[in-house]
DNA sequence: TGTACATCAGTGAACGCGCGTTCACTGATGTAC
DNA sequence: TGTACATCAGTGAACGCGCGTTCACTGATGTAC
């Protein structure tokens, strides 16, 4: 039966949240349509009232996934310096992130799905990438957010996220099997990331884990 | 038709390497057992007289692709120190890596589809990504091939190869869509991780980017 | 060394299943009068 | 403000298709004598 426009209006939202946190947690040919319309209460007839295709769903579902994974930045710069960076890297790094992909971030869940898409989906996921870039530079550098972040920053804020998504699909993918292995993982690449912060200035020396 | 022995083993090897470059190359539910066994010049019938299931397939083919990532850095211990350390970040974070997933890096290709599937197939995962780090840590050390590196050594092939995974995944979902953010990604984590060694004595002054 | 025959790697049709998509239908919504 | 009716969001059965797996069959291999 029909219902109102805002009903309807608010189904397509509940469609695409349940889209963006499904195939975040088992990829993006992992579930189906159903399952997807299925988790907004819905059956799965009606789906094409909404979107053209399953490819066109993706597409919505992983621009809102990126919205979400960067609204938290905003409002985030220019106040705390270095100390929200270390806050960032270990929220990012944290086991929770780690066991729960549906609600965490989609470059890390997503991007290889991607590679393999290509085409238009590539385009929303580079988009993505490049705001988290500039607004983590921002975070880095305690900027404002009308304040564009230079080159030097931009570059320090590409090799930390590289090393988060990095330590995080790693994480995820030994947890299952190895706890340790994970573990040790996130501790590490946290370490490594806090104590080394991208700065200019001299490093500052922290404890070295005993040697053999 | 039955086949000797000898070539029958052939055809099971073949098989593994069909199924190990073609799983990385489009993922490991994003290509079926028909296609893979076409890979290996054979019908799909006969797959099940050398593995149980897709399961026990998918499984040896990631061992396997991890045999032969790793190969490469046996021998290369002990003789070459950092520039061993810096031709291989060279050689992983080239476009050449990036657009050729199919005999790169598994770690890399299979990190989100292992984590989506967990169970044994993590197990086998986990081991290569073990012993990837250990030997990484080898080069960086400049070790030979019986010694085991210390704690130290070990965190900065995982803060390393954390980089290196992410950056390259990150290098390939773009790549499609925006060719200029992926050629920067790579080019500015080889950039860090060339210039920044993991090594603990001062840290050689880089020129830095013009400022903003 | 020859011969007879059991073995079994590989073939290709067939299965049940879940996928993305379509479509006739329902009935509440929202508009025209 | 009421009434009549066109609209269209949502339903659920149905479609063609490709998947993983099974199985009767083939015929070269390799062994027993």
């Amino acid at each position: 039966m029909k219902v109102s426009k805002a009903q309807a209006a608010q189904n397509r939202q509940d469609i695409l949240d349940a889209a963006a946190r499904l195939y975040r947690e088992h990829g993006l040919t992992g579930v189906g349509v159903a399952e997807v319309t299925r988790g907004a209460g819905l059956t799965h007839g009606g789906l094409y009232r909404h979107f053209e295709s399953k490819d066109a769903l993706v597409r919505e579902a992983c621009a809102r996934a990126f919205d979400w994974s960067i609204a938290p930045l905003d409002g985030m710069e220019g106040t705390e310096g270095n100390g929200g960076l270390a806050a960032r890297v270990q929220s990012y790094l944290s086991p929770q992130h780690r066991d729960s992909p549906g609600n965490g971030c989609p470059a890390a869940a997503l991007a290889v799905d991607v590679a393999r898409a290509g085409g238009d989906l590539s385009a929303v996921f580079a988009e993505g990438v490049e705001r988290n870039i500039t607004r983590f530079a921002r975070v880095i550098g305690g900027l404002a957010e009308d304040e564009a972040p230079g080159a030097e920053l931009r570059a320090q804020a590409m090799a930390t996220l590289s090393a988060m998504v990095g330590a995080l699909v790693l994480a995820r993918a030994t947890a299952a099997s190895n706890a340790a292995l994970s573990d040790e993982i996130l501790a590490t690449v946290r370490g490594h990331l806090v104590a080394q912060p991208a700065a200019t200035g001299p490093q500052p020396k922290r404890p070295a884990v005993p040697a053999r």
